[in-house]
DNA sequence: GAGTTTGAAACT
DNA sequence: CAGTTTCAAACTC
């Protein structure tokens, strides 16, 4: 299966010659992932192996539907950490459907959610571990054997336990990215191992990595679903996911069912589902950095470098990893933080978080979600930020294979993976800019965030007791924790009741209110696609902002602050967000501000020149920021794009956006505006998920069925992937590796079936 | 660290 | 639904 794949790709690519393909050749005999179309792939993979298809798509609106999608999509992405993270984790569903809540366990552990939640949503919802695992067993078997058989290939030498464990876990990860998609694992899954071995090593070279990933493609096929599994249900590595002390800390699995609320990431149920799945997506970018950074960060040569895990990682434990990881997510977070973050990424433990507790079980504040939480949206700029340029390199490499390998078996993934990449990168602007803005006195207000606002945060609040949108744990789905500096806060476990309850309220109120803020999936693609193919920026402020006076170019923005371009769904004055302005609005004639767009337009040009500036900026400030640079300029580009369809609006105000988005594209549209709220678990962060994942597999699905993803598909360039983004590094073989992913996307039927956009929720039945 | 600004959230 | 108030973060000094 592999070998002709990769020799396909390779061919395809004209690689062939290349050294790479035949390193690659002789590296994994494994054969890649079907070519299986990438849907299919997610199709299969679950379906298959782990649970039908139909759960997962079928049902938008369960979380496990919204899981299995972010997860898909994530899965490529943050599979990986799984790998790393044992603290990650699984998520597990409370039984009594109570939600979950996150705590700053790590973002790790989200990421580990993420997985978890797909397997669960895939394999089972109830018990993830127990049924996971003995559906998964065998495929963790096998998947243990390819690993081994791949890990002498990682090994390079390099075969410790984390290696090892590595390997296998982006295998498993590979494999469930093939499985699911292979698009993203192809990439994502490569960039991934490489993020995570960069993160562990940073200085690995790249011909390790380069080794890894082959493997990955090759065993990738095979182990798909072990790996998943054993991400979950096996501790492979570390999974145990909870069991690691530092991970989730006896909440994840300790929790019994009533409340997993104190689980951090795993159960993103209800109100933390949001939370997770913010963090999921947020999340994403840092995991999917991986494989996105790596794509991206090639393209817009992330600067960071030594954040990354410390070489010392590969020594590390299991546990260290989980804290690598977080710290990594964290340093999404911690990326704003900056030096303290990079200090940080040298040892994980201290890395993360400071903030959130990753160990301390304080019940007196619980542990707050890291930024993990949400990411949404956020971290994931951290990571990428942390990302060193050898894995930049490195991950150059691996997008030169994972093109070659990865247009024969999935196409569609790379442009996911080029999409969120976008995301990423802007959140990485964003986050960065952040941290240059943060910079130093602030900090005490840093927050781990993800752009989301899933991140691990500090609130202050004096009035709400942390029981409204106000405060930032509370939004995030987090409970307070120490670094919080609130008054009467109720925000806690000992509360968890009236938390919840009191979330149930204001969803309610607002379904999406818990959702992140800023969507970085290719949303906007889909969205866009609705308009136009060419979807600039993936990631789209939910809502949309207001502001008047800040012009989009302060954190009071939540499009700025989520690192997001304003869309037409915005309703600010004067906007200049640096991301992307509003200006797409004006063109549009949608909704100008009364300033009118005039100002903007004529401004905008200035403006831009003001704006890069900040970027360069904040590029120069952090090390990613590098990113920023480039991809302001593809942002920009985009923008107009970007503004078009706005993701999903809420419910409330701004009608106008999502009025036209979602007569535009009910699918999404319709899943994020109308979140199925089966359930409590339904929350509004399901629809978050879907936003997030939706976007991507809605994206891949509609590929498939709908003519708009197709038209996605076909123009790769214009939509999702931004060129500028991709020039900037990668270029030659990035745009190599679209070209080819677009081709193959075409074959993708997937989800169509499921996706098909039109509205899963109203299937789901809800768990 | 205190005070101001800002815009979202909440309320009417 | 629109307008106002409340709130806490973001920002400035």
């Amino acid at each position: 299966m592999d070998t002709p794949d990769r020799p396909r790709a390779a061919a395809a690519a004209g690689f062939e010659d290349s050294p790479v393909f035949n390193f690659i050749n002789n590296l994994s005999p494994i054969p890649p992932p079907k070519p299986l179309d990438t849907a299919h792939n997610v199709q299969l993979f679950k379906s298959s192996d782990l649970a039908p298809v139909s759960s997962i798509f079928a049902s938008p609106h369960v979380n496990p539907a919204k899981e299995t999608k972010v997860l898909i999509r994530d899965e490529s992405v943050q599979l990986p950490q799984e790998l790393h993270s044992p603290s990650s984790v699984r998520t597990r569903i409370c039984p009594s459907g109570s939600f979950r809540m996150i705590r700053c366990k790590d973002i790790v552990s989200e990421s580990c959610n993420i997985t978890c939640q797909l397997n669960e949503a895939s394999i089972d919802s109830s018990d993830h571990t127990s049924n996971s695992t003995g559906q998964l067993s065998q495929s963790i078997q096998d998947a243990a054997g390819s690993m081994e058989s791949n890990k002498d290939q990682c090994g390079d030498g390099k075969t410790d336990l984390t290696m090892s464990q590595e390997c296998t876990g982006l295998e498993g990860m590979n494999l469930d990215e093939s499985g699911l998609d292979k698009m993203d694992s192809s990439h994502s899954g490569i960039v991934v191992h490489e993020n995570q071995l960069s993160e562990q090593n940073n200085d690995e070279p790249a011909a390790y990595n380069g080794d890894y990933m082959i493997t990955h493609q090759s065993s990738s096929d095979m182990l798909t679903l072990a790996v998943t599994s054993g991400t979950e249900t096996q501790p492979v590595d570390d999974t145990q996911k909870s069991d690691d002390p530092y991970s989730c800390e006896s909440f994840l699995d300790d929790q019994p069912s009533g409340y997993c609320a104190q689980n951090s990431v795993h159960e993103p149920h209800l109100y933390w589902t949001g939370a997770v799945e913010g963090a999921a997506v947020a999340y994403t970018p840092q995991t999917l950095p991986g494989a996105l950074q790596s794509q991206l960060m090639p393209c817009n040569k992330l600067n960071e470098p030594k954040d990354h895990m410390p070489t010392e990682q590969n020594a590390l434990p299991q546990h260290l990893r989980g804290m690598r990881r977080r710290s990594l997510f964290n340093e999404k977070a911690g990326v704003s933080n900056k030096g303290v973050d990079k200090a940080s990424d040298h040892h994980p433990v201290n890395s993360t978080t400071p903030k959130c507790k990753t160990i301390s079980g304080d019940n007196s504040k619980p542990l707050r979600t890291p930024p993990c939480a949400l990411p949404g949206i956020g971290l994931h700029l951290n990571a990428l930020a942390a990302i060193p340029k050898e894995k930049l390199e490195i991950q150059s490499t691996i997008n030169e294979l994972s093109n070659l390998i990865g247009p024969s078996g999935s196409s569609p993934a790379p442009s996911e993976q080029i999409i969120i990449n976008d995301d990423f990168n802007q959140t990485t602007d964003v986050a960065t800019a952040e941290a240059s803005s943060q910079g130093s006195p602030k900090k005490k207000r840093q927050k781990f965030d993800n752009g989301d606002g899933t991140s691990c945060k500090r609130c202050s609040c004096k009035k709400s007791k942390c029981l409204k949108l106000y405060c930032e744990c509370f939004a995030a789905g987090v409970y307070c924790s120490e670094p919080c500096s609130c008054i009467g806060c109720l925000n806690n476990q000992s509360h968890t009741e009236t938390v919840l309850s009191t979330r149930q309220q204001i969803e309610s109120r607002n379904p999406l209110a818990f959702a992140p803020k800023v969507i970085h999936t290719s949303e906007s693609g889909l969205e866009l696609g609705d308009f136009s193919n060419k979807t600039p920026a993936s990631a789209r402020h939910k809502r949309g902002c207001n502001c008047k006076k800040s012009s989009c170019l302060k954190k009071y923005c939540e499009c700025f602050q989520g690192g997001v371009g304003c869309s037409i769904s915005c309703r600010c004055e004067g906007c200049k967000n640096a991301f992307g302005k509003r200006e797409g609005a004006a063109v549009l004639g949608i909704e100008e501000p009364k300033q009118g767009l005039e100002k903007k337009n004529v401004c905008v040009k200035e403006e831009k020149s003001e704006i890069d500036k900040q970027l360069v900026i904040y590029q120069t400030a952090d090390t990613a920021p590098a990113e920023n640079v480039l991809t302001t300029p593809s942002m920009v580009e985009c923008r107009p794009l970007a503004c078009l369809p706005p993701p999903s609006s809420k419910k409330s105000s701004k009608k106008p956006r999502s009025s036209t988005k979602l007569t535009g594209h009910p699918s999404r549209l319709c899943n994020l505006q109308a979140p199925p709220k089966t359930d409590i678990m339904l929350s509004p962060f399901e629809n978050y998920p879907e936003m997030v994942l939706g976007d991507s597999t809605s994206d891949i699905l509609n590929g498939n069925s709908s003519p708009q993803t197709s038209v996605k598909v076909v123009s790769p360039n214009k939509k999702r992937i931004s060129p500028p983004r991709m020039g900037t590094r990668l270029s030659p073989i990035c745009t190599i590796g679209r070209k080819l992913i677009l081709k193959s996307i075409p074959s993708f039927p997937s989800l169509g079936g499921d996706v098909n956009n039109e509205d899963p929720k109203a299937k789901l039945p809800a768990p």
